[in-house]
DNA sequence: ACTTTATTTATTGTTGACAATATATCCTGC
DNA sequence: GCAGGATATATTGTCAACAATAAATAAAGT
């Protein structure tokens, strides 16, 4: 089973394992299977019109992108991720996007980073429509740090961020409700990335890109820790 | 299917799937099975004695660490590593193996600095015994790179490199024997390394390590363009 | 009432068979 | 001899059934 992609060619042929991974991966992502809870896989099959054979094949791929656990002879569960567990997330973000951005600002057309310049103008836009209180990452190419690891045109780091861990980031998102609260500021950080790239200035897109996730990084630990006190 | 482990507990049981994963994974990197070559089921199913079903697993989980691709109604095949992706794993190795040597600066204790320093000992003799020729790699708790990322604690990091990466790059060295010839030199690098790490110096672990790769990097494309003039 | 043991039930792991697809081989025409 | 089409063969994807294991339930003991 070949991974699907949001580039997936029409023509070629896809099983049904892939189908069912893709739509189980976005039943998890988005909550509507709870994280923690264990799946059933007469249940699951029954509610794709499947066998068990190629279900269980796409819950190997989750397993895979570290969405779910699986234990023999008692199942797959999906993953409940700890906050530490997101915070070495984005400890492997910081290096990963790091170097993507540098290797963006070596790699990227003009006609890219003009693309990326307009992106973030709609994002001006929404962050505008929102006062200014908070500013939402949407999927894929919508997705500022998704347009930069594509930008990075290094097929193994795009595969791990985009792939993989950008799932699980998107997970607790939807978990925790984690918008930005530093918008406006996040917003200009990802103008100076730009910034950056379009002089293909490698080593200060690296800078600016790191200190940016650590930002976040930083947030998520201050939030982590008020909600500590509150319990 | 869990991901097999070095130190994987006895008592929890293996499926038949996890054991030929193993099995086809160390064929796989120590070029028993060719890279580029066809996988067929029926055979390996007969090789290893089980049925189709678990072998897909294993096969499944292999294509997930990037040992081999599979197309739906085609088959697999072994990954041929091309010399870019190689040199785009070195990237990802240079982003992650920086940030790991800046936590294990942070996060090994001063046992594990010692047992590390004891590894380099060995190592020295072993470099000796070569004449100061070649500085190998070997598996897991003896390869120095594979300890780092131990030492950083960040289980998502030690999964991307020693769970996949470090797998393929081995898969490459059995390839095309590319035992280090900067032997003296690197073995220097990873004891100034060793030394940042023990004075709890993140920052200069980090670039010292970043350094290190690159220069392994740049090794490796030299070699490559030594050996495209060959051709 | 609680704990331990035994039994039942459901689930997970594996197998072999069938359907669908690709590949290999054979045949015909130029 | 080569190219294209037809046929045969092998492989891949899926399914349903069986075996093994864990979990749930019931029964027995204290």
């Amino acid at each position: 089973m070949s991974r699907p992609s949001a580039l997936h060619v029409t023509e070629e042929p896809v099983t049904i394992a892939e189908r069912v991974f893709a739509q189980i991966q976005k039943a998890i992502v988005e909550g509507e299977i709870a994280p923690g809870s264990k799946l059933s896989e007469p249940e699951l099959a029954r509610t794709y019109g499947i066998s068990r054979g190629p279900l269980r094949e796409a819950m190997g791929q989750l397993e895979a992108r570290g969405l779910l656990t699986r234990r023999p002879n008692v199942g797959a569960r999906v993953v409940t991720l700890s906050s530490e567990q997101l915070l070495e997330i984005y400890r492997v973000r910081e290096a990963l996007e790091g170097m993507a951005a540098r290797l963006a600002a070596e790699n990227m057309s003009e006609t890219e980073v003009d693309d990326l310049r307009e992106l973030l103008e709609q994002h001006q836009t929404q962050i505008e429509q929102q006062q200014g209180l908070a500013y939402f990452q949407q999927e894929h190419d919508l997705d500022f740090h998704y347009r930069i690891v594509q930008g990075s045109k290094n097929s193994r780091m795009i595969a791990l961020l985009c792939n993989d861990l950008y799932h699980l980031v998107r997970m607790y998102r939807y978990q925790f409700g984690m918008a930005s609260l530093r918008a406006t500021r996040a917003f200009r950080e990802h103008q100076h990335i730009v910034d950056a790239i379009a002089e293909g200035d490698g080593e200060l897109a690296e800078l600016l890109m790191r200190h940016h996730i650590r930002a976040a990084r930083k947030n998520v630990e201050r939030r982590l820790a008020e909600r500590q006190v509150k319990e």
